[in-house]
Parts: structure tokens; C-alpha cells; sequence
DNA sequence: TGACATAGTGTAATTAATACACTATAAGAG
DNA sequence: CTCTTATAGTGTATTAATTACACTATGTCA
């Protein structure tokens, strides 16, 4: 069934740099290539764009086809636009990132032939295209969307620790804070909801848990506060 | 001569928020549509990204096309994929956003028929397309990436008073800052040369001429230190 | 030479960021 | 049951950054 056109046209396509945290890491979801090029290469999932589907409905799709997830925090990184990015035609990308709580989302294998996995950011393999580049932006996106939106929250579970967040901000940031300001500017902020329940299972005194409280927040940014790390 | 694929796809397109400053205002320069759909609406300068050339590349040629402009600062602001922004086909836009020096750059008519001009940002007229949200848009990042990046002397001659820069701060910014504040601050960054010029032709105190040093600037960063505002 | 317009300057008060170390509590081992 | 281990939880003093604020200096023009 083809399609025919005046002038030559790139093929459009979306990618997702997928962001997970563990206890120790931030990780990368990656999807290993069935087809050519780069077979067998580890890339980021994502695919064509349909020309009745929205940009963000076409990530959507591919990362549900392609590792199963569904309903993650997604917010647009770029568009990469270089000629020569896939050798078999001029590809244009529009790149996202999203977040994700490893722990409720277990990466399905995916759909087709292709396996889905986590990798440590600092111990990727070698990738498909110049998909390490756009990696790395999303870090640097990350990095610095982290410290004034309360997006990071998105990684962790819906109840956590103090110690949680700022281990989730230490990796993130690559830098440690201290613990005594680190909970002093957090609580000064008036988003968190202290729940009367602590942390199960531990071999050593609990931690209370917090949730974040989206209702505060979005009242605190109409009252023109900032939030900030 | 038509070109074939299996797929339908969507038209590529670039558009540019072209910033400019005057002594009151921050402007953006448009073109008068000279087809339809929308004709004799304004737009922002824009069009179809050929095959063979990047986003960026595009992105000049239309404007040295459409407004006569060459060699401006320019960034990527973020792409626009909604399903009905064109009335006759899917077409998805990577906007970017460009500051030029007015006094630098006279607008030229353009080419074919049509009409460009600069309009304050308070001033608009109504706008083809979705190109009013992607204004909005290209203000708001404008206001956020000013405070962290030298950026804003892209707007002013290269050398300007720190009366001209503090003006250009409070025109992007929308609100008042203290004089001796101001300076204080801007000078503290040791990134303005001072130079043994004043201004020519004012009825009062002529004011000291600085420059953006861009060689300190480059130190400075590498140094780790961190610009803001 | 006086009026006008803008340039240029410093200090005190307030607020925010940083540095830093001990006690409290729960689990698990012996 | 008490000792060890591991992490939770807490406050203060110092330093740095931000804010508020008003007068003198200098050039042009009438």
C-alpha cells in the first residue's frame, strides 16, 4: 500500500531514555535489537511514529510493546536531526524521557523476539546509533530538572524515607548531601505528608515513611513558591 | 517527480521565535502568510525541512530565506506533534527559538511576496497555526535559560552600559530589579570587560561602555563556577 | 549658570546555606 | 537479657548571599 509524495521525506521516529533507581544506581532500560542494523546491539526502545498518533502517544505505544510499561512519567527531551544517524535512511527522532518506579514495573520481555533490561548508568554496553548521546542528555536533563521540579519523586515508591529521597537525589546529583540539611530544606518545604508507619523488615531501627503531596505542591506553586532541591 | 514509501508520513517542518529588544520591548519578528491556508495571517518564519539537510540547517536557510537574517543565536525550543495543527496533512514542526541584535540585523522583505516585521511580545496579532503557543513557549524558556546563561547579550550591541543590560534583564524577566543590586552582582561574575568608552549622544552623564567577555566567561565555567542572573 | 536627566556608589539587616556529632531505637547474635 | 550493630533522628553556630534603601556626580541644553 503505498504512499507518494512531491518531495522526499524523512521517516520520523521516537525514542525513551528510560530511568529506573535501585538501592544503589540509576539504571537505563534498554531493549536488544532484532534486526538489522546494529543486530543484536542494545538500544533504546522506541520506533516509527504512525501519521494518526501524537508524538507522545507513539512513545506510549512503543514502550508498551517493547517493554511493557505503561502510564510512566514522560516529558520531551529533543529532536535529533542529523543526516546520517541510520544508514539506511535520513531518520529524524523525537527523543523522551521518563521515569519509572522499578519497583511496580516489571519489565515484560518484550512482544517480539527482543529482551528488555536494566543497566547501571555507569555500566552501559555498547549502543545502537548515537543513542548514547541522547542518554546522556537525559541525564543532564535529569540532573537538572531534579533540583526544581519534584519529579525525582517519580522514581520511588509511593511511601518512602527520608533516607530514600536523599539517596534518590545522591545518585541522581552524583554528590552527597547532608543528612541534617537535606531533611531540614525538605520538610521546610511543606510537600511531604508524614505517615504514621515505618519502614518493615529492616534489621535495624525503622525509618517513618513520607509520601509526597501532590495537592500541597500544586497549592504552594500557585501561592508562587519555588521549589528547590 | 514523486517519491514512494509503505507508510504515509508526515510532513517535517521548522518554525523560529525570532527574539529581538528594542528600548521598551522584546519583540518577535513574523511574516505575513502569502498562501493559504491562513493567508494574510502572520506566522513565525518557517517551512519544510529538505531530506538532505539538518534541523538546524533548515532552520537558517529559512530564515536567511523568509526574513534575510544570517548567523543568529539560535536553540532548539521542543517539537510539536499534534494530529490536526495543518488543515491539509499531518505535519509535526521542531520549533526553535533565536535571538538577534535589532540594531545589528535591518529585517529585509523577504523573497517572494511576503511581509516580515517585528511586533512587541505584548502587541501580537492574531497567528496562524498553533504558532502563538509556540511563542508562549519560546518566551518562557527565554525567561528561564536567561538567568543561567549569558545568553541575553546575543540581544544587545556588543557594547552596551549596565544600564542597557539591566533594562534588558527587567524586559525578559517582566519586573524590576535594584540598580545597585544589579551591578554589584553582574560585576561580582568578572565576565564584562570594561572599556575606556562611553555613550555618545545622550542629554545627560554619558554611562560606561562594557563588553561580554566571552574568553573569562569559558574560564569561569570550566573553573566551575555558575552564572545566574 | 541653573535645571534636568541619568550615572554611579556603600552599608546595614535579613535570610539562606553550610559545617558539624551525638543520642535514640530496633533487630539479631551470643 | 544484654551487647553489638546498623541506621534514624535531631540543633546550633558560622558564613555567605540577598535584599532594602538614597544621595552625590557629571554631562547636556536652555
Amino acid at each position: 500500500m503505498p504512499y507518494t509524495y512531491d518531495h522526499p521525506r524523512a521517516a520520523l521516529t521516537v525514542d525513551a531514555v528510560v530511568f529506573g533507581l535501585d538501592d544503589a544506581d540509576l539504571k537505563v532500560l534498554l531493549i536488544q535489537r532484532g534486526q538489522e542494523p546494529f543486530v543484536g546491539r542494545w538500544a533504546l526502545p522506541g520506533g516509527f511514529v504512525y501519521v494518526d498518533e501524537t508524538l507522545d502517544q507513539a512513545v506510549r505505544r512503543e514502550l508498551q510493546e517493547e517493554t511493557g510499561l505503561a502510564k510512566v512519567f514522560l516529558e520531551q527531551l529533543y529532536t535529533v536531526g542529523g543526516l546520517d544517524r541510520d544508514p539506511r535512511e535520513r531518520v529524524v527522532t523525537v527523543a523522551y524521557y521518563a521515569l519509572v518506579r522499578m519497583s511496580d514495573h516489571r519489565v515484560q520481555a518484550a512482544t517480539d523476539a527482543s529482551n528488555a533490561a536494566w543497566f547501571a548508568m555507569d555500566d552501559l554496553p555498547r549502543l545502537a546509533f548515537d543513542h548514547e548521546a541522547i542518554i546522556e542528555q537525559g541525564l543532564k536533563r535529569l540532573q537538572g530538572k531534579v533540583r526544581y521540579q519534584p519529579i525525582g519523586f517519580e522514581l520511588l515508591p509511593p511511601k518512602f524515607s527520608l533516607t530514600h529521597l536523599q539517596r534518590m537525589y545522591e545518585i541522581i546529583l552524583e554528590r552527597p548531601l547532608d543528612k541534617r540539611n537535606f531533611r531540614k530544606k525538605v520538610l521546610s518545604l511543606d510537600i511531604l505528608e508524614e505517615l504514621d508507619e515505618v519502614e518493615q523488615d529492616v534489621a535495624h531501627r525503622a525509618a517513618r515513611l513520607y509520601r509526597f503531596d501532590e495537592k500541597a505542591y500544586r497549592q504552594q506553586v500557585k501561592d508562587g513558591f519555588h521549589f528547590e532541591l
